[in-house]
DNA sequence: TGATATACTTAACATTGTAAAGTTAAATAA
DNA sequence: TTATTTAACTTTACAATGTTAAGTATATCA
């Protein structure tokens, strides 16, 4: 009596085959320039067969991205093994962060970007991916201000502002990759450093 | 023999209306939901019309961003008229950019997010506005700089720094209104207030 | 074997950006 | 004034888009 769990597998396999599909798609073409024709091309069905395993294009969009997330906090906690301190923590977090974004700039724009905007009402749901992540760096900054090294701020403000840091400066970097950047690296770094010592007491 | 005038006039005058329509929509429905169609509709003109004016839809975006800056820039250069000391001068502007991009949203993700994406090759190019609003910026922070206030990284990385900062506020708020933030005009704040103590010496 | 449900496809619709060809009206030259 | 050229604008058309509704075949169950 095991068809049905078959059938349930050969389901969600195909679920997943769409789902990567979309996935390289959209990181290397662009959301916009990507077609539900182009997908089911890619996976060798009829492009309505798509709608039978995710609403529309942007529910496709929001599992690809939910994936992008998890990536994202997978690379942030591998940092929080070796725990030295936690300044140091939080700085290699930031560049993590950016790095991660710089890596797969599509990726990146797609999550924190593109999506919000199909998307209405992400206000960080209980239980989903982002809202681990936003987690991660409440517990990191938390422990910076309990060990009197960050100023007396409340730890939403404190992450909001590091969270605002990198995010800006990955956005830049993506978006205007002809700009003339002093150096990558060193913004990056300077960037981040800056708003450390602007935290401190 | 004015009627070359007036003829250029009259063609400068629908091509201002072209314009003036893009941006209502635009910003109101924004640049995706927008069609040549809707826009000449409301000018009342055939679709094709508007290639007669503008190469095609990204350069008519392109049209309405450069607006945008200039937009920008005024509010900007008012500050600078009643120069108290350059650190007020700068924190003062760096609210002003965010406020500017959250009074105008769809304006500033058209300008600083939509635009890049059609546009490649923004390398703030001699004698745009873009490069303006920027030279705005390295004056202020190379005064902080020159007074020895802001420790001695050069002009460029920190403008770069500053810019890094109130861009990823601006978005973060503009693409997220659900997200609990701990409070809008408190952010932002702590954002530019953190960013120029993390830069002095 | 026949009925039912599941998985997938075909066909279709309204809308998109934009190119090519066609048309009208104004400016110039005779 | 009348003929011709030029400029401004429109009509028509095309291929591509997201998505819905209707149709078909296959596998499961009675």
């Amino acid at each position: 009596m095991g068809t049905k769990e078959r059938r349930a597998r050969e389901k969600a396999q195909l679920r997943r085959q769409i789902l990567l599909a979309a996935r390289e798609l959209f990181v290397n073409e662009g959301y916009e320039n990507v077609s539900m024709r182009k997908i089911a091309d890619k996976i060798e069905y009829s492009p309505t067969t798509i709608y039978l395993y995710f609403k529309d294009k942007a529910d496709l969009l929001d599992s690809v991205c939910q994936e992008t997330l998890l990536n994202l906090l997978n690379r942030l906690e591998q940092l929080k093994k070796d725990n030295t301190d936690p300044i140091e923590t939080l700085r290699k977090s930031g560049k993590t962060y950016v790095e991660f974004g710089l890596k797969y700039p599509q990726d990146y724009k797609l999550t924190f970007v593109i999506r919000p905007q199909f998307q209405k009402g992400l206000g960080l749901r209980e239980g989903t991916v982002g809202e681990k992540v936003f987690d991660y760096l409440r517990a990191m900054v938390s422990e910076c201000i309990q060990q009197k090294i960050f100023r007396q701020v409340d730890v939403e403000t404190t992450g909001q502002v590091m969270w605002s840091a990198v995010h800006g400066v990955t956005l830049l970097l993506i978006d205007f990759p002809d700009f003339p950047w002093t150096q990558k690296d060193k913004l990056i770094d300077t960037v981040i450093h800056t708003t450390i010592e602007g935290l401190k007491a």
